[in-house]
DNA sequence: CGCATTTGACCCGG
DNA sequence: CCGGGTCAAATGCG
């Protein structure tokens, strides 16, 4: 366990020129994030107000215009650090997989990825609280307890990959236990398939995700209102643990500095 | 009854 | 060898 980052302060600004792509592509993730927020600020606001869902439809598009934007960037960004190479993509597929404990087991000779060095399939990170809407169709398909880390790491995979053959997938695990709890959303695999879910805005079911049934809501906050009550989502954990919650003490609410991972097996801990 | 999730086993890279 | 990622049989839910 003696495999630190041997950087063990990190410092908010690298004393490296930064390219100005970089610096925007910092500024883009954190206004995505903004949006992010922005849009479930927005989702709970009463579905009286006519205006919510155009404001949510707007925040949307912005959101997915950020996304590309920032896309772009780190593609380009990625590509010029790495190899040269033009981004072929998981091309040839392999039918076997990991598993498969079957006695015929085809060892998989053929190398899935990553060739000589850089050649990892392109990787987002981000950090939201609303992991399970985000416009797609996800298939869990594993779940891991990382070490160092308190809660499971979960794995999706579009709901189409078969039949579309969308290779995209996400990772999502939980960062922190407030309240507002924060998920680590790891996507990798731009998506190929074009079958984003119905729009949730429009006049219709406003209740597509989102359980209101039943909540009166005659005032839009209660005092005791905290018990959000995930209809998804990470596990609850055991009660026994504790440990000491000296681990990031580092301010409560109010985020000016987020901390991006990028490609490094950082951890909080 | 069909589908998504669960969960233990397996595989691979470091 | 260990840890992370994936598969696929089993189970639960609609």
């Amino acid at each position: 366990m003696a495999t630190r980052m041997p950087n063990s302060e990190r410092s908010p600004s690298p004393p490296s020129p930064l390219d100005q792509r970089d610096a925007a592509i910092q500024e883009l993730q954190k206004g995505s994030d903004l949006v992010k927020l922005l849009g479930e600020q927005l989702g709970r606001l009463p579905v009286q107000l006519g205006c919510r869902d155009d404001a949510l439809t707007s925040v949307r598009d912005i959101s997915m215009s950020l996304d590309s934007s920032l896309y772009a960037l780190q593609s380009e960004r990625d590509q010029h650090r790495g190899s040269s190479s033009g981004a072929g993509g998981p091309g040839a597929v392999t039918s076997d997989g990991g598993g498969g404990r079957s006695s015929t087991r085809a060892r998989r000779t053929t190398h899935r990825r990553g060739k000589h060095g850089e050649e990892h399939p392109r990787r987002r990170i981000f950090t939201t609280t609303t992991p399970e809407n985000d416009g797609y169709h996800w298939r869990k398909y594993g779940e891991k307890t990382i070490l160092n880390t308190e809660f499971p790491k979960l794995y999706y995979r579009c709901g189409y990959s078969d039949e579309r053959k969308c290779q995209a997938k996400k990772y999502v695990q939980q960062a922190n236990r407030k309240h507002p709890p924060e998920f680590t959303v790891t996507l990798t695999n731009e998506h190929t398939c074009n079958t984003l879910l119905p729009d949730q805005p429009s006049s219709s079911s406003t209740s597509q995700v989102l359980d209101f049934t039943k909540a009166s809501m005659s005032s839009p906050m209660d005092p005791h209102a905290d018990t959000a009550m995930l209809k998804e989502e990470e596990e609850e954990e055991a009660p026994s643990i504790d440990e000491s919650t000296r681990i990031m003490s580092t301010s409560v609410s109010s985020y000016g500095a987020y901390d991006y991972n990028e490609l490094s097996p950082q951890s909080w801990k």
